[in-house]
DNA sequence: AGTCTTGTAACTGGCGCAGTTACTAGACTA
DNA sequence: TAGTCTAGTAACTGCGCCAGTTACAAGACT
């Protein structure tokens, strides 16, 4: 994996789960599906769990399961539990010269976080379920 | 400078330039502009000119130059010149363990696409022009 | 010839992140 | 109680991307 790996391996994990809800997964399963480690899984999965859209357990028996239901699970949801902010950019320096050159910047930063809101708007109109049950269309 | 720098970089120094756009402008002058160094402009810059977006001239009174008019120029060029597919992942390995999950993965995959071809038609529907006009409205 | 510019190659350093190891803390089982 | 299975987490490594930098070649004007 290289590009956007969070994103892709919450996806893939949360459309899996979304398949038999009832089943709880350990983050070793999850590894094994995605083909990656258990700690990586569980970092990212910590983040989905933060977010109210995964519960998990400890323990014999432990591990992962939806905290909703598919339908109710956005893929916006999931892009802002990871806290990705693909577009919008971070500054916070850049002592701008003149006035003219500060007013450009925020326009400029202004566009982008628009692009970045119709973005996240995008991401709000699928859900997991979406996701789960493309296949036979 | 930390996210999306090459694309914050582009944005601005058009943005500049389409408010003079008889001016050339030196990569020194454009870098110390966005407080950057004149290497990294010429390597930002090279994209867009790759992608006739901009114009490039050596030797005295040398620089860059819009090769278009502004509002010819949408953020989706810039974009797509930059090459930078910010949602699209780029896995190209992954043996499938089960066609199940081979299934699955292509509807992930498929899914980030749409979302990557929904950005670029967003920024397809701002021009530079319109970054550079906003201040009075 | 001298000067100014782009164009590029090569190297450095920092940052982010996947991967890994090793441990602690719960929760169940026997 | 002891054993085991799990999540949670800290710490470290290594790789890749990229801005920044230095250095130099190539072209264009005076």
């Amino acid at each position: 994996m290289k590009r956007n790996s969070r994103l892709s391996l919450a996806l893939h994990t949360l459309s899996h789960m979304a398949g038999d809800p009832a089943r709880t997964q350990t983050s070793a399963d999850i590894a094994a599906h995605a083909g990656t480690n258990p700690v990586v899984v569980r970092r990212v999965l910590g983040r989905l769990r933060e977010a109210g859209l995964l519960s998990s357990e400890k323990g014999h028996a432990g591990g992962w399961r939806l905290a909703r239901e598919p339908q109710n699970i956005t893929l916006a949801d999931v892009y802002l539990a990871l806290d990705e902010r693909l577009v919008a950019t971070s500054d916070e320096e850049n002592p701008p010269s003149c006035s003219v050159e500060h007013a450009l910047q925020k326009r400029v930063t202004g566009v982008l976080q628009e692009v970045e809101e119709s973005l996240v708007k995008k991401l709000g109109e699928t859900s997991i379920a979406d996701v789960c049950h493309t296949d036979h269309h």
